[in-house]
DNA sequence: CTAACAGCAACC
DNA sequence: GTTGCTGTTAGG
């Protein structure tokens, strides 16, 4: 007899472990794990999809064991590493067993027919419904009588079941259809040789017609993107459609505009220079002995020529190689170099394909067709085959995290997907993040640099407010500022200014000396609360009022930190009256960004103002100045992760920003603050080191292992005594793990979405162990199922 | 005495 | 989530 250890498709944390089923007979040859199936759960025998993580020949359970009903795949869906890393997922990140699963089903959508129709006829009812059917469910009115069931009481269960029937009909249906995946496409149009032989004849055409033809020469366009270019293209483009110049077609919304069609594909070998020789001899030697390499890049293409390298070789031995971007955007952007190297060996995987094209390429990923991916995050849970090297880009952008539980950093998965694997881990940044750094520092892997450091940002000039203030500018620009974007504007040189803006302005500083109150025990800015006035941690709640008088200098000028986008470019318009002012901010869409830019190439902006996203997505060049003006709001962010944010932030704002001649300058009130001169020296690992002797004293990430909880509860009083209870459980059950953790107090925390009132408990432990172990236990003993609140468990990456 | 109800454990 | 079991209680 074999038994199927199934994991129950079910949002509930209790029963989120695996059960037996039997296996019947006449299925035994056909299932194995790593495939859907249904099976009947509980009482009531409800249909529940469960997922097969193993098969054994026997049970301990003692009970009557049920058998599996029917299968949903006709082959696993996951491999035996695929499901070892889900239910390590599982367990590293709190999380349900089919959260996890669900970055590998993702691009599964297309399921068997049989299963589609075979269930239609099946639903679940419970025991008393049942009865009911048995018995009552003739309409014979003698029956119903004998049986003593009122017939207003059979009208209600008639409707009920019926109500059941057609549920469970709706919800096979959803799960199951196969023509679900139908797409719906945007009208994009496409030069035909006819069309190209056209424009290089110089035949006799009109002049926007000719435009048209030659805007199409290097790729598809979209209907939206023409418009851009003449607002009634129809009419010129009309006529070509009819002389077969130009194809009209409907494509996937996405796919469109970057369609892998328009790319020329070609395999050609890497050749690289003396320097990358080197590098790449290293990286060879280091991965013999471990499995992750990280690249600290200083020359972005040397990176992709090594990450090629690397492919490559991956390829010539049979393997296969992943590439994880921070974002869509990105892929799309790097897609075409790709394709240039390995052609038609090259999938690109993300959010924005249409269902039929996920399962298109989760089928030719695991059937060994494509050999190289790229795609954002979820790319990384595609069924390899025999998968070599797995490449990070960008390791520090914060969109490498995902958001839904579980809450994970790719990079981590990335690891232990090269553990089970065997495959070699590659991270890449020019930022390094500090739990990456860290790694590094323990030996844990391998670091190569790439390229050599500019020291462009030496020349930054660091700016004092406080002096700015006490010489009588009270504005919000210093005369530095407003000097050097005067003599850029006479140049004819762009001045760029980087506010970041996002959030409230929640921490509170004196303007005298700069002094920001901080939290005796965490060392983080107290965050500033409206309600009644005061200040408060956001780690352990420590709490006290806003002083009236600064407790370092005395002064009476204590004010709130900051200003916006929209304060900074009314300041400007009146300091500097004749500047075209640009601002960029993230709401932005791809239209509105194309334009910015085209604004900033024709020089239409003397000065660009804008939040992080003129980092990521504007390019500029013969910038005069280039300046932060609002630093301070930023390292005092009332996280223990801020200084690390400044650091990436502002790195790369000035990176991007400075050329040889460019005149950089900081505004602080903390003139002697060490992130900011770590800025300036453009010196990482002095940074780190500050950084780490701070995480270390306050015992914080990746020192130490830090998760919250969060309970939301709608009635105050309740709120706080299901925190208190929590806390309480909490410090018990700890007991059983020796010392090393600290638990604080729940925290009534701010103003949350849906008007919930919400406390946080935050746990810090050295072992990283004991909160997996700690949050079954809790479950099991029914602790937060008690609580009538919410609670919600977030773990710091 | 009973219907109603909340609390609770189990679901293989 | 759904179910049945258990103990408690309002209402007659």
């Amino acid at each position: 007899m074999k038994i199927a250890e199934v994991f129950l498709n079910q949002t509930n944390k209790r029963i989120d472990h695996p059960y037996d089923y039997r296996i019947p007979q006449q299925l035994e040859s056909v299932i194995e794990a790593g495939i859907r199936v249904v099976v009947q759960f509980g009482i009531g025998n409800r249909r529940v999809e469960g997922f097969i993580i193993s098969i054994k020949e026997t049970t301990n359970f003692t009970g009557r064991i049920k058998e599996i009903t029917e299968i949903i795949d006709s082959q696993p869906i996951l491999n035996k590493e695929q499901i070892e890393l889900c239910l390590w997922m599982k367990t590293t990140y709190c999380s349900l067993f089919y959260e996890a699963l669900s970055y590998f089903t993702m691009s599964i959508q297309v399921k068997d027919e049989t299963y589609y129709y075979k269930n239609l006829g099946s639903f679940d009812l419970n025991l008393k419904e049942n009865w009911f059917l048995e018995h009552y469910y003739p309409k014979d009115q003698k029956t119903l009588r004998q049986k003593k069931v009122k017939p207003e009481d059979r009208v209600i269960l008639v409707e009920l079941v019926e109500r059941k029937i057609l549920a469970a009909k709706k919800r096979w249906r959803i799960l199951s259809d196969p023509t679900a995946a139908e797409t719906v496409g945007e009208i994009s149009y496409h030069l035909t040789d006819l069309g190209r032989e056209a424009i290089d004849s110089n035949k006799r055409m009109g002049k926007k017609q000719l435009e048209l033809l030659k805007s199409l020469q290097n790729n598809d366009m979209m209907a939206a993107d023409l418009k851009m270019l003449s607002a009634q293209f129809k009419k010129s483009l009309n006529p070509l459609i009819l002389k077969n110049y130009v194809i009209e077609y409907e494509a996937s919304p996405h796919q469109n505009a970057y369609n892998s069609s328009r790319f020329e594909k070609q395999r050609r070998s890497v050749v690289l220079t003396a320097h990358e020789q080197l590098n790449y001899k290293r990286y060879l030697e280091l991965t013999k002995a471990k499995s992750g390499v990280f690249f600290h890049v200083f020359d972005g293409t040397s990176k992709y020529r090594l990450f090629f390298k690397a492919i490559e070789d991956q390829l010539k031995s049979g393997k296969s190689a992943v590439v994880i971007f921070p974002e869509v955007n990105m892929t799309f952007s790097r897609m075409e170099m790709f394709y240039k190297y390995f052609g038609d060996l090259v999938g690109v995987f993300h959010g924005q394909l249409t269902p039929k094209e996920r399962t298109d390429l989760y089928r030719r990923v695991r059937d060994g067709e494509l050999k190289v991916v790229i795609g954002v995050r979820t790319a990384l849970f595609l069924p390899y085959q025999n998968l070599g090297l797995i490449i990070i880009d960008d390791d520090h952008d914060p969109s490498h995290i995902s958001i839904s539980t579980p809450r994970f950093h790719i990079a981590d998965i990335a690891k232990k997907v090269s553990a089970l694997m065997g495959a070699t881990y590659l991270i890449a940044d020019d930022t390094p993040r500090v739990a990456t750094w860290y790694q590094i520092e323990k030996n844990e892997i391998a670091k190569i640099q790439i390229g050599v450091e500019q020291k462009l940002r030496q020349a930054i000039e660091i700016v004092d407010m406080q002096k700015e203030m006490h010489q009588g500018n009270m504005g919000i620009l210093s005369r530095t500022l407003v000097k050097y974007l005067t003599t850029s504007l006479l140049h004819k040189r762009m001045g760029v200014l980087f506010i970041n803006n996002k959030g409230y302005a929640n921490s509170v500083l004196c303007r005298n000396c700069g002094h920001v109150e901080k939290c005796p025990q965490c060392g983080v800015a107290l965050k500033y609360f409206n309600q009644d006035h005061s200040l408060h941690c956001h780690y352990c709640g420590y709490k006290k009022a806003v002083p009236i008088k600064c407790p370092k200098c005395n002064s009476e000028k204590i004010r709130h930190m900051g200003f916006g986008l929209d304060q900074l470019e009314e300041y400007l318009s009146k300091v500097l009256p004749d500047a075209r002012i640009g601002i960029v901010q993230g709401a932005m869409n791809r239209t509105e960004i194309k334009k910015m830019n085209r604004a900033i190439s024709d020089g239409e902006i003397d000065i660009l103002i804008g939040t992080q996203v003129i980092i990521k997505h504007f390019n500029f060049t013969n910038v005069g100045v280039a300046a932060a003006v609002l630093i301070d709001r930023d390292l005092n962010q009332g996280n223990y992760q801020a200084s690390e944010t400044v650091y990436q932030t502002y790195s790369r704002f000035f990176v991007k920003a400075m050329d040889g001649t460019t005149k950089g300058l900081i505004q602080t009130h903390e003139p002697e603050n060490e992130t900011i001169y770590s800025i300036k020296n453009e010196n990482f690992q002095e940074f780190y080191r500050g950084e780490i002797r701070y995480r270390q004293l306050m015992k914080y990430p990746p020192i130490v292992n830090m998760v919250s909880f969060s309970v939301f509860q709608k009635n105050e009083k309740e709120a706080e005594n299901d925190a208190f209870s929590l806390y309480v459980a909490i410090k018990n059950e700890l007991k059983m793990f020796g010392d090393g953790h600290t638990v604080y107090k729940p925290v009534r925390v701010g103003a949350t979405k849906g008007g919930n009132i919400t406390y946080q408990i935050v746990l810090k432990t050295l072992k990283a162990e004991v909160f997996q172990n700690l949050m079954p236990k809790i479950i099991k003993l029914g602790i937060i199922e008690a609580l009538k609140s919410k609670v919600s468990v977030h773990i710091d990456l």
